[in-house]
DNA sequence: TGTTAAGCGAGACGGTACGTCAAGTCTTTAC
DNA sequence: GTAAAGACTTGACGTACCGTCTCGCTTAACA
């Protein structure tokens, strides 16, 4: 396995590289040189450009970020539209726009990568809405952070249309009413 | 611009191409050399293998199904569970699963392809499920359809866990819920 | 197949990185770099820094020293003895020496180089010196020439002993009385 | 100074990859893989592939194969044509074709190679054919015996035309009139 | 109808990156 | 305390495509 500081390095260098060029300019030999290391060095350890900055990126951010923090201020309507409205506005931040849109891709292709980002992200991320929902005693809990998050996803995603100002507020009404009583 | 013969040519690689090593395949040499065509002759029309790919595509299928077909029997909650569960079917075939990934990986990347698959593809889809709403006197309509639409791709997308047979129904009843009266 | 230039190039660059680095420095890669030419270039027409250096090397002397000169006075012994020791002389020259010995190791290897070499280097060097012995009424003159260049060969290829001053004349001496009436 | 038991291992290393793969195969890394041995091991001893298998080679066949069997039967010529269609078909057998021309070819390379050859084979075998012509009272054995094996060298090491069945003897009966009396 | 420019096929070209291999040096581990 | 195991940097390998660039050869439209 690879030694903590060539890690450390090639951590670094991938970070690097992806502010300045983006992603897409990301390529196994350029992370190398810039890391110092040679190209065995990282295919010994990971597969793709994708899979560096993957690794690169939950190991900088696993405590901190790791823990999707949802609001829990007793106001569940209050909370949610907190969290949408941060995650909108964490979207709108270019670097975070092109990098979670380059994680999406390459997530399409390589179901490794797919299968890391869900348990290391998306599942933390959905679960921890779910545990807040299910606080709530809202009865069917990973549905309900489905149906929060979908369309939010969706749109950004698919670039339907631009999110508006009071577009949260009522898609979490939306939501709650979903997942009231009645279901 | 490109001879119609040749744009033909072009289409019909491209297409069986894909068909047999998948997207990721797919290289403006490779479509050149089957469709027996110079690569300046595709850089004069199309920028990239995924323009070429849309484009055949879209041609292909325009008008057959550019219109998305969206049931109206007059029982609401019957037509959109069928029509989800027609979308879950499509998911789950291989063919179109890789088809519909890669062009959302590229849609990630590329602009370009990404007002045009909203142009032609996912807009009127999207219109056509506002529309059965609206029909039905549905509030917010455009809403609705994001809300139907968001968790599906959403858990296809990011393969948070695999379609269940009864959660179709279940979700539509969310859904229907969510824009009744109150929204 | 290649542009002139671009074949000029690459000999230019091929012949002057042997000259400052010697043979074993050669690879595709320095001499595509020195040429200003990309390495699929130098792949599509030669096979191996040998096959280029004896490309560049035929095509540089393939007048002047493609026509193996054999002295022919009428006095055929003395003629053989200066063929012999001009050709101890040349390989006595360290370039021409590193440079032979290099080709030879080569050729033990790769069987196209071997045909190539043959054919436009050991070959005519056989056929005139057999020309000679013919024209001298010599009965096997493929033969002479065999037993003439052979011991040379034998000698300098692999380091037996050192030429001394005074084994050409004997050398000959020997070579023509084995060709003589009974051969 | 290795050990014995690892030189042992080593030398069998070399010997059965040699044998699997040919001499172009061989890597300090897959012998010291094959032998069970840090590629340090190996370094600290040998410089190259070619040197871990000349030291296998004459480790194994010394005293065996160093003593070059010249026949004697008395008969001067026969013994001659019988030692040539010896070497002939030797050198016709696949095995001792690529050995003997990787060991040529490394050898204009490395004069330390080149040396243990002369040495501890060529040598030996030059020496024992004029201790045979020697014994027939030729006047310069060991031009005799360069004259003797030059020219097989000369055609089989340059490739220029096989031997044919006959060749052997006119071979020989050139060589012995080259070296008889009036030389 | 015969000329002429365009579109075109073919593919060489200078490049970049690929993923692999082995070289030779170094560190770590374990006997 | 020596040597195995193997991680490391380096650099060349040969391949695949990139996007640009000539080359003739069609071929359709205009003279």
């Amino acid at each position: 396995m690879a030694r903590a500081s060539t890690r450390a390095r090639v951590h670094a260098a991938v970070l690097s590289l992806a502010a300045e060029s983006g992603f897409g300019g990301l390529t196994m030999e350029g992370i190398a040189a810039r890391a110092g290391a040679g190209k065995q060095t990282l295919y010994r350890t990971w597969s793709s450009p994708a899979a560096v900055l993957l690794d690169a990126l939950l190991e900088q951010s696993l405590d901190a970020a790791g823990e999707v923090a949802v609001p829990d201020t007793g106001d569940l309507r209050a909370d949610l539209e907190t969290l949408v409205r941060g995650m909108i506005a964490e979207l709108a931040d270019p670097a975070t726009d092109r990098l979670l849109r380059a994680v999406t891709a390459e997530l399409q292709t390589d179901p490794a990568i797919g299968a890391e980002v869900l348990d290391r992200l998306l599942g933390p991320q959905l679960r921890a809405i779910a545990d807040r929902l299910a606080r709530a005693a809202v009865a069917c809990p990973e549905d309900g952070a489905e149906l929060l998050l979908g369309p939010v996803f969706h749109r950004w995603l698919l670039r339907t249309r631009p999110f508006t100002e009071d577009w949260p507020s009522a898609h979490v009404a939306r939501v709650l009413r979903a997942v009231s009583s009645g279901g």
